[in-house]
DNA sequence: CTTCTTCTGTACGCTAGCGAACAGACAACG
DNA sequence: CGTTGTCTGTTCGCTAGCGTACAGAAGAAG
């Protein structure tokens, strides 16, 4: 792990991240302070099973993908998260430790909390608790539609969808990526990626360069996702904004 | 959705269910009147997208497969729930609905708890909501497994952990299960299943007819599952046992 | 500018699983 | 006991995606 203390990265607020800015007023400041920055790098490995977790973390730039490694080394990610979210829901779920990993996809920045004081404002069975609960539900649909996605969608729909699920998480239309991650993450091959994504740039959709990749068209990809997208954003939106209402 | 009252069901008890049989004597005295007894059909429907669950389920001797049903008919079993567990948790994480289906695939027998008696238990934070909570983490150990299963893993070796984990919530060695409806909740063809079944009656591991079957050797079983099987078994005692020694 | 590494494109044969179609077999029920 | 509906077995052609192998291109580093 190397993720790194950061004294003061501009332009950075914990606000950034949707679940912390969701917070009443008085349940943020009690947490503002304890929270610390850090510099996710592409790659940190931020847990993997069995690992003992100190931090949640809550990212603003950075997106972080939920994967399980199978013995063979074939992976896939079964789901992400980015300023939408937090990773580390185990904490307070009470397992410590989970078979899954961890991995930064994205880098960027995440402000984190010590364990202790997460599970402390999770017993407070305030707005925190509510908002982590609900969040937990998110990521589990999320998981649920990887998993019916993995059995009936194409690698071209599957694409669409996680160019889209990581686009919703950055401030540009351009991710740093190479064909190689994004195989790792869907758990195809790099080839297939390839021949989908050479599709989608001769529809005009996207553009790439080596280890970039720009969306030129939203709508067009979205009409080329599998309906897992939607399904999955609606209900992200859902489950915040009823949150907000409370 | 059918489900039935029972007066009373001769050797049924609420402690046959694993969490129920979790939890400290006093936290259950106090839910233990408030149990109603119900008899699950084959194909009752729980809950579906959208719906609002107005009850926990905690299974004894039924089965009940977590699935989610794509636009264009295809479906997928993404988890299930047994006498190891509790069906409804989105009841406390606050979402109120999901958008997956619950549909009963083993008839038997199951108790529930209204929607908000299983609130008041969870905001006591005592070891009921412990309890739930880890409960929680399991199952999203098996959906994070069944993601990674349904992208790597052949119908063979997904036969194979179906029948086992099936079998493991069941007192018999027999299933009443025809294969078309395990094709639907593996999500592949009918033929599929078939051809896998036949394999496995061939080597001797199980043996069928007409909508039931038998399983012969679980070794072999075992064996020729994939690591999916052992990995979410594991997880599961797991964070039941830490619970116990709690 | 040159070299070297990493990323992307493409090709080829192969296999698992799909879709459709149909035949046979079992068991329930009249 | 025979009919009927449901379940299982098998076949055939087809496609998506795999594994392997290699070539070209982009960029980084010197």
């Amino acid at each position: 792990m190397t993720s790194l203390r950061i004294a003061n990265a501009p332009s950075e607020s914990p606000l950034r991240n949707h679940l912390l800015a969701a917070l009443p007023a008085e349940d943020f400041a009690r947490v503002a302070d304890q929270l610390e920055l850090v510099q996710l790098r592409v790659g940190d490995m931020l847990y993997e099973p069995g690992s003992h977790l100190k931090y949640a973390y809550f990212p603003t730039s950075a997106i972080i993908s939920i994967q399980f490694v199978m013995a063979t080394g074939a992976s896939a990610e079964t789901a992400s998260v980015g300023n939408d979210g937090v990773l580390g829901i185990s904490l307070f779920l009470g397992g410590q430790t989970t078979s899954s990993s961890a991995v930064v996809t994205t880098g960027g920045y995440a402000y984190r909390l010590p364990r202790t004081l997460l599970m402390q404002e999770f017993d407070l069975a305030g707005p925190f608790q509510r908002l982590l609960l609900r969040y937990t539900q998110a990521l589990i649909t999320q998981t649920l539609l990887t998993a019916a996605c993995n059995r009936h969608h194409s690698v071209e729909q599957q694409l669409c969808r996680w160019l889209l699920t990581a686009l919703d998480r950055l401030p540009s239309n351009e991710l740093v990526m190479t064909q190689e991650l994004v195989s790792r993450m869907l758990g195809v091959r790099r080839e297939g990626v390839t021949e989908a994504a050479g599709k989608l740039q001769h529809a005009g959709y996207i553009s790439y360069r080596r280890g970039h990749i720009s969306v030129l068209n939203r709508v067009g990809l979205e009409s080329h996702a599998c309906e897992c997208y939607g399904v999955v954003k609606k209900e992200m939106s859902r489950l915040l904004a009823d949150e907000r209402a409370k």
